[in-house]
RNA sequence: GCCGACGUAGCUCAGGGGUAGAGCAACUGAUUCGUAAUCAGUAGGUCCGCGGUUCAAUUCCGCGCGUCGGCACCA
């Protein structure tokens, strides 16, 4: 007798032996058709696993949220199998389902061309159509790396020796012929898959995620519940390109990139005012948070960088150098060494700390070439970098205040949602366990007392020290670091640095790097991309344009325009001879926030008409006012 | 760096073995207009670069460079 407790609380008692196929029977035959796998106890298992034992029960159908995952899975297998009968001869490996769809990597001498994709769609219809039935079988070790080895399988026999002794050997069926390892779990057959699935890319992956094994191609595709869903994700990936930084910083006109400074930006000068003025409210921000900003040369004696171990890390491939009189010079990476340049100059006391240096430093990187996107990642890019010596006392303390100030700087950014990761001892290090130990441990309890919630991203820390990663997503949902925290217990010691501590001894200080922004240029990339290009009034490049309607009122358009000059906006003008239209059409595309326009009404009465950047109305007002008013909404956040 | 796709006017793109075409933008002229494209005209090109095949290459082939999508990398 087995009793089985629903989630509504009802218990159903069994006398003989019941899979979760049976138990959906049992409460009805809608449900038995909907039924995709059960969960047992919280954990998904296949629809067909037996329940031998009393146990919380509930069905997963299509309208579970995380049914997805499932279908996802099922989709890079019925996917496998497809291509696995178009194309004989090509090997499978891994195919698991990711956000929003799903991968497989294939082994194959001769890659796929996108023609092949509607081909395989087309046979992951047929499959789907076929309906076949889905099995979980547990193998015995040997014979299932037997079988894969003699089908030719390699990458699955491999896989298969590295599962850890002792592990069941998940063989799922799928129809009579085509078989894969896999921990599961899966729908019951193929038909339950549907069809609201797309392929959607090429790309090469290697095997293992290792770049000195082959690489394998992998297709991505997309898969949903339903045909809704799925049309609703691509209109989503349609709207989200027109928001790609690229793309809106040549319609605005903001920056641009040429093949003779590979990964550096030319700033224009509507992206160089939007540059400008985030700088300026984040020097402002800094100042008010009591740090003081210095500036450190761009080239130094490597030398510098061979003591801090950057040099043995990253040098060689990824640092600019250059010689002149005998010295190796490199074009710093990053700012740090410069920074405890200054704090040894002199001799400081422990009552000058916490030091709060601040530098919104120019490094160069020599990125691998393919890593090299728009605004994103660039080979030359200014930080809002600062190190803050400090006490270990002082770690938990500094550190509050500044996820207080990220968050409140991102705030009036315009970025609420912030996922956080703590990244921790990478396998290439410096300084001992015991610091790292101590590091670790310092900056978790400081990010525990300061609140903030964080995932664990294992082994990805610096090589000096554990950090936070605050991580933003772009238009199309790739995550990108932007602002950092990280603790450094290795690079003070490394370069002299220390004070005289209130016992009268020398101490060596710990070094907080940090970082708001990151980068002023992937900053403005991500900025761009979260607003569309439609800047909030105070960021906008061009805040206001004042328009003519015709040539008589050129002459009060200049007044107003110099009048709001004047007052602190930028504004241009827009005299020429076209219609109204016409001109409310074109700055409206450039995303202007206002438009000021102008005719012989407003001329004879010393107003303005107003129109809001996708707006439908306009509003009359004396020119004095609109002035006083666009620059209240114009003034910087926190002024 | 690796795999794949792509590279034609300022921009978006069409075309195709016989040295190129549209729309928008630019320029000129007409028009003076009240909130998302007024009309007409003019001008604009090493068809990414270098080699090869060919009577002839922007088109086909090879190499290089760059861009894009992934992978790897990311102090």
């Amino acid at each position: 007798m087995v009793a089985i407790t629903l989630p509504d609380g009802s218990v159903r008692r069994f006398d003989r032996a019941i899979t979760g196929a049976d138990l959906a029977a049992d409460i009805g035959p809608g449900l038995a058709k909907a039924a995709l796998a059960i969960r047992i106890d919280g954990k998904m298992m296949d629809l067909l696993t037996p329940l031998t034992t009393d146990a919380n029960v509930s069905i997963v159908t299509k309208k579970d949220e995380d049914a997805l995952e499932l279908l996802r899975h099922d989709a890079a297998h019925v996917m496998a199998e497809a291509v696995q009968e178009l194309f004989p001869g090509t090997q499978v490996t891994i195919g698991p389902a990711i956000e929003n769809g799903f991968y497989y990597d294939f082994a194959r001498d001769q890659p796929f061309t996108l023609d092949d994709l509607p081909k395989i769609e087309a046979k992951m219809r047929e499959i789907v159509d076929r309906d076949e039935p889905i099995r979980r079988e547990v193998w015995d070790r040997e014979k299932a790396i037997a079988h894969f080895e003699s089908i030719g399988e390699k990458y699955k026999a491999e896989l298969i020796r590295g599962l850890p002794a002792g592990d069941p050997i998940g063989i799922y069926t799928q129809g009579d012929k085509w078989l894969d390892l896999c921990r599961g779990p899966h729908l019951p057959s193929t038909g339950k898959l549907g069809k609201a699935f797309k392929l959607m890319k090429l790309a090469g992956a290697y095997w293992r995620g290792d770049s000195n094994n082959p690489m394998l191609h992998r297709i991505y595709g997309t898969a949903w519940a339903d045909e809704k869903q799925l049309a609703a994700h691509i209109t989503m990936l349609e709207e989200a390109e027109k928001r790609d930084h690229r793309k809106i910083g040549q319609e605005m006109n903001l920056f641009h990139l040429q093949e003779e400074a590979r990964g550096a930006v030319f700033w224009h000068p509507k992206g160089w005012t939007l540059y400008r003025t985030l700088l300026s409210y984040i020097r402002r921000r800094l100042e008010a948070a009591d740090y003081v900003e210095v500036n450190t040369p761009l080239l130094m004696d490597k030398v510098l960088w061979e003591r801090s171990g950057h040099w043995d890390k990253f040098g060689a491939k990824n640092m600019f150098t250059s010689e002149s009189e005998e010295r190796h010079l490199a074009v710093k990476p990053m700012n740090c060494p410069g920074h405890v340049q200054i704090f040894n100059q002199g001799i400081r006391s422990y009552r000058e700390l916490p030091l709060r240096m601040a530098e919104f430093g120019c490094c160069h990187r020599n990125e691998p070439s393919g890593a090299l996107h728009g605004l994103m990642r660039v080979r030359a890019f200014t930080q809002d970098d600062a190190h803050i010596f400090c006490t270990e006392d002082q770690v938990r303390g500094e550190t509050k205040k500044f996820i207080d100030l990220l968050r409140s700087v991102y705030t009036d950014l315009g970025f609420t949602e912030i996922r956080v990761k703590f990244s921790d001892r990478p396998p290439v290090r410096a300084g001992s366990d015991a610091t790292w130990d101590k590091a670790e441990a310092a900056l978790r309890e400081a990010t525990e007392a300061a609140g903030l919630e964080w995932t664990l991203n294992p082994g990805e820390g610096a090589f000096y020290g554990p950090k936070l990663e605050f991580v933003l997503k772009d238009a199309i949902g790739r995550d990108w670091q932007c602002g950092t925290l990280q603790a450094d217990f290795v690079l003070p010691e490394r370069l002299g640095a220390h004070y005289i501590g209130e016992d009268g001894a020398k101490h060596v200080p710990v070094m907080l790097h940090r970082a708001i922004l990151g980068s002023f240029e992937r900053f403005i990339g991500m900025l761009v991309e979260n607003y569309a290009g439609k800047f909030p009034l105070w960021l906008a490049p061009v805040q206001a344009v004042v328009c003519t309607i015709t040539d008589d009122a050129k002459p009060y358009a200049e007044e107003v325009a110099a009048k709001m000059k004047a007052a602190g906006l930028r504004v241009e003008t827009d005299l020429a001879n076209e219609k109204i239209n016409y001109k409310v059409r074109e700055h409206s595309l450039a995303k202007v926030p206002v438009l000021v326009v102008v005719g012989k009404k407003e001329a004879e009465g010393q107003s303005v008409a107003l129109r809001r950047l996708g707006g439908q109305n306009q509003e009359i007002l004396a020119l004095t006012e609109a002035t006083d008013r666009l620059t209240k909404e114009a003034a910087v956040p926190g002024t």
